[in-house]
DNA sequence: TTATTAATGCAACTAAGTTGCAATAGTCAA
DNA sequence: TTGACTATTGCAACTTAGTTGCATTAATAA
């Protein structure tokens, strides 16, 4: 995989930003504002497959990007009415896991995200 | 809101099938081929609006629907591989809802979804 | 320094879903 | 039961996110 100046660019900002990001915001982030959509979409994609970078969806069909490079795992919340999205440290258990894998699975993943209403919303 | 007959098919179909299905598999399902794209959209969105069917994403960009007016609430799992998908009956702990509620997030709700390869696909 | 080829940028395309609007068909009241 | 009201449908056109093919550019290795 070569080290060329769009990856340079987009790796910098998930880095220096994160809370995942759309493809448009990871290119205006990125600084490199000429950087063409397909271009992003494609560093994205391969940085996932090596695993520097998770993918989240949170059900408005548009994929999120962050850094992974950091084996930071953890979950998100998402409020209801802003869309703003905070870090949640907790996981699940591994007899949940566990559970899964009784049932026939193997190289089980899972994902997991909490929808609400923040306090700023709600004083709104 | 009124009983009509698209909704009435695709209810059917929901009830009969249960494993959560595109608008495209909810329009071959409902038996009405004929049945506008745009019209399983609007009547699975209504339901859902009224908790009558639950929304999946399993992160391929395209949502899924499920009866849900038996409250039986559920996640799955799908296989990477051939994508089937399976009820998954364990939830998670209140612990972590509660983890979410003491960051300032009221009326919280969570989507979790697992994935591995599954029994046949890993024979082949 | 040059040759190789991975990566980029552009244009055209696909897939999923949305919007506006005229026509249709449930539902309510007489 | 009939008629009026209006929610719902179906169509066409549109939006948004993402993908593909291909010629050009720029990392890397010799």
């Amino acid at each position: 995989m070569r080290l060329t100046q769009p990856r340079i660019a987009i790796l910098k900002a998930l880095i220096a930003d994160h809370g995942p990001f759309s493809v448009d915001e990871v290119r205006s982030l990125s600084g490199a504002k000429d950087l063409d959509r397909v271009t992003v979409h494609r560093c994205l994609t391969a940085f996932e497959e090596i695993g520097l970078v998770r993918r989240c969806e949170f059900g408005d069909s548009t994929s999120r990007y962050e850094y992974a490079g950091d084996d930071h795992h953890h979950h998100h919340v998402i409020c209801k009415q802003c869309r703003k999205m905070e870090n949640v440290e907790e996981c699940i258990p591994k007899a949940l896991v566990n559970a899964v894998r009784s049932m026939g699975y193997e190289n089980v993943s899972h994902s997991l995200e909490f929808f609400g209403v923040c306090k700023k919303c709600r004083a709104a």
